[in-house]
DNA sequence: ATTTAAATCACCCCAAAGGGTAACCCATTT
DNA sequence: AAATGGGTTACCCTTTGGGGTGATTTAAAT
């Protein structure tokens, strides 16, 4: 089955049979509900969901967060917290174990419904995110003199190694043309090579 | 100042300024408030925030999510859908852009301020997910000849935009093998050139 | 005790890349 | 009409980098 298996952390059960009858509503599985945090720890050992959701008080102590940072460290899923504690300091100190959601108490179905897709989908694609394309923008916000679109083609193509034969090739321009282009590019980036720039693209890619 | 500046697009005034009297209540800054696509479009360009809260549904047209496909081709921000709709199709429309929240009208400060403060911190940390240091490990994971642990040393360096001879300084040893070395580690990375080199190992710290 | 592998270094050659100057075309702006 | 800026190309020259061969030392493995 493909069905998404969700464990409920909460420890008012007629909340958590709330939560899990929506969940199952909207066709996600329930993989087990547990009202304290040695039965949360336990379930992600031996029944690993696919999806926590967590309240953060149980009984009387914020161990939600402490469940939080073992999911952040020893399992790879994303968690939500489902709380009635919206004030400040509990925000902070939850918002520091990157949740992929915190639903404020009362909630509604379709809140729950569409924070749950979003947490689930955005997880998977997380690690897909990792040495993201260049970004021109970004890179000319970081940048007194910015570069133009066509040195931003250029620079894309160092950045996938193409040597300054391939671009000429690829772009039908020449070779003096594409050793011009860099050799501005490498003004405005401050730097004198290849590699440098590449180093020097995914700095500016992350400053700021 | 350090403030968080955040652009509202909605077409309904009043919604709008409510939204906006929230988050100044908050302690954010309203970069400005837009009613149309072409506005938002833009405000982006001319003026750009930390973040937009964003209808999908833009005068009769779901144009939030032609504004969220372009924050992320073009800028670097976090975005929250703000919307009536929760029906299904939109949520799995507006879910394929990867937005940091997703609020369901109505909606209580509480849920708005928190999904905020969370979207925020798990971008700014997002980025610093970006572009991870290379680790010896995984690359060799998908090589058949593994790189040494000094050829590695080495493949850092070049990744870092240093030259041969920085690199032969700053590792105490001659030119002559730091070019033996990484003429080595070409021929594992099946590679000639440190550009391509350097490309090569982006793809091995991806791939699987 | 011998093989193996990694790290070290030298020398040579040629291809590739970097740096500077000058010029032209074509838009857009003033 | 003139100035500006991006894209294009050429020419010249210097530095860096890539490719191959060979050799020594040291440490680990058999």
């Amino acid at each position: 089955m493909n069905d998404i298996r969700i464990l409920i952390v909460e420890d008012e059960p007629i909340i958590a049979e709330d939560i899990a009858a929506l969940i199952e509503k909207n066709d996600f599985v329930v993989s087990a509900i547990v009202y304290t945090t040695e039965n949360a720890l336990e379930e992600l050992e031996t029944n690993l969901p696919d999806l926590v959701l967590l309240d953060i008080n149980l009984n009387g102590e914020m161990d939600g967060l402490l469940i939080a940072e073992k999911i952040n460290t020893h399992f790879n899923i994303p968690f939500i917290f489902i709380t009635s504690y919206s004030d400040k300091s509990t925000l902070e100190k939850a918002k520091y174990t990157e949740p992929s959601g915190y639903i404020v108490k009362p909630f509604n179905e379709a809140g729950l419904y569409s924070t749950l897709e979003i947490a689930l989908y955005n997880h998977a694609q997380k690690n897909k995110a990792k040495f993201p394309p260049l970004a021109l923008q970004k890179i000319n916000k970081n940048l007194a003199d910015p570069v133009s679109e066509r040195e931003f083609t250029l620079l894309q193509l160092i950045y996938d190694g193409k040597t300054n034969k391939q671009i000429a090739e690829m772009l039908f321009i020449s070779l003096n043309t594409v050793k011009k282009h860099i050799n501005n590019t490498y003004l405005k980036l401050d730097t004198s090579s290849r590699a440098n720039a590449i180093a020097c693209l995914r700095r500016l890619m992350t400053d700021k």
